[in-house]
DNA sequence: ATCACTTCTTGACCTACATCAATGCAAAAT
DNA sequence: ATTTTGCATTGATGTAGGTCAAGAAGTGAT
């Protein structure tokens, strides 16, 4: 663990990279934040003072965001330490995983994307629940489903 | 922590209960869902085999989600036990619970509802970064920012 | 078999927000 | 002091997805 100054605008680190560090913010302003496929911006968190930020990315696993300063910030850097994680905390970071993913989605992705990502993501669930459920849990209405997956058919 | 039977469609807890139980599902399947100002369910997961499910509340806040069965389903519960969190497990547990309203929000509110929730909940964050990063937290686009403030501007 | 109930689909129309382009304005940089 | 650069605002127009209403098709209960 070390503490280092940073820059307004400097990138602590970037999407795609292999990520074990935590950053805990001492004073001044980080965010993370993805970029879309068409080049979009989506700030996933704002970490000022006393917060903790990091890309919630597991060892081996590259990480969807990038992190940056909006002020110059003092911050302290620890590596994740992946040894000694009980069970019941893998399932929490797990979680939040999952959340994060969902976020980034909702926030950059169409209904076709985030209903093509579902359905590889789940492809049991989507045998088992009725598919105005399918639309709830994508944020959309019973009907723009239909229509979406009728595209979709269409199309191949 | 005891093992209990439900039928599709029983409701194990409901937005605005106090909960400390967390239900682990051994077979079937089960939802957590929220409900918003105009009565649509949002769905927030689906649980499956070997998932668990909660509402990320803690001990003396009231629920944002209910759950039920989709599917007849055999499920463990257990108490969450408040006493033995880590300094460690609980920011994590925080960390969830903010992403859970997140997700909520996305799926449920208005640009505006958003945006005024923000204001509410990181004021000091809105002195501090440019509005094209609010925007881009929101989930909009910086002209829709503008706007939206204009008009809550004028409305009061 | 029939009735009620729910899900899915389709059509017509509507609205929140996006996109694109122009302008103003302030803070930096030269 | 003047130019550059980034941010906010405004207008015109486009579009993804919402809303409302009506059918079609499946499922379960009687």
């Amino acid at each position: 663990m070390k503490t280092i100054n940073v820059t307004k605008g400097q990138i602590l680190q970037r999407s795609g990279e292999l990520n074990t560090k935590v950053f805990t913010v001492e004073s001044g302003l980080l965010r993370s934040y993805s970029i879309d496929n068409k080049g979009k911006e989506h700030i996933y968190m704002f970490a000022p003072e006393n917060w903790i930020i990091t890309d919630n990315c597991e060892g081996d696993i590259p990480c969807d965001l990038y992190i940056d300063a909006i002020e110059d910030s003092t911050i302290t850097v620890t590596e994740k330490d992946f040894t000694k994680l009980t069970a019941d905390r893998k399932s929490l970071i797990k979680r939040i995983n999952v959340l994060q993913k969902r976020v980034i989605m909702l926030m950059s992705s169409s209904a076709v994307e985030r209903y093509q990502h579902f359905v590889e993501t789940y492809p049991d669930i989507i045998q088992r629940v009725p598919q105005r459920m399918i639309a709830s849990y994508l944020g959309i209405t019973p009907e723009a489903l239909s229509r979406l997956r009728k595209e979709i058919s269409k199309n191949k």
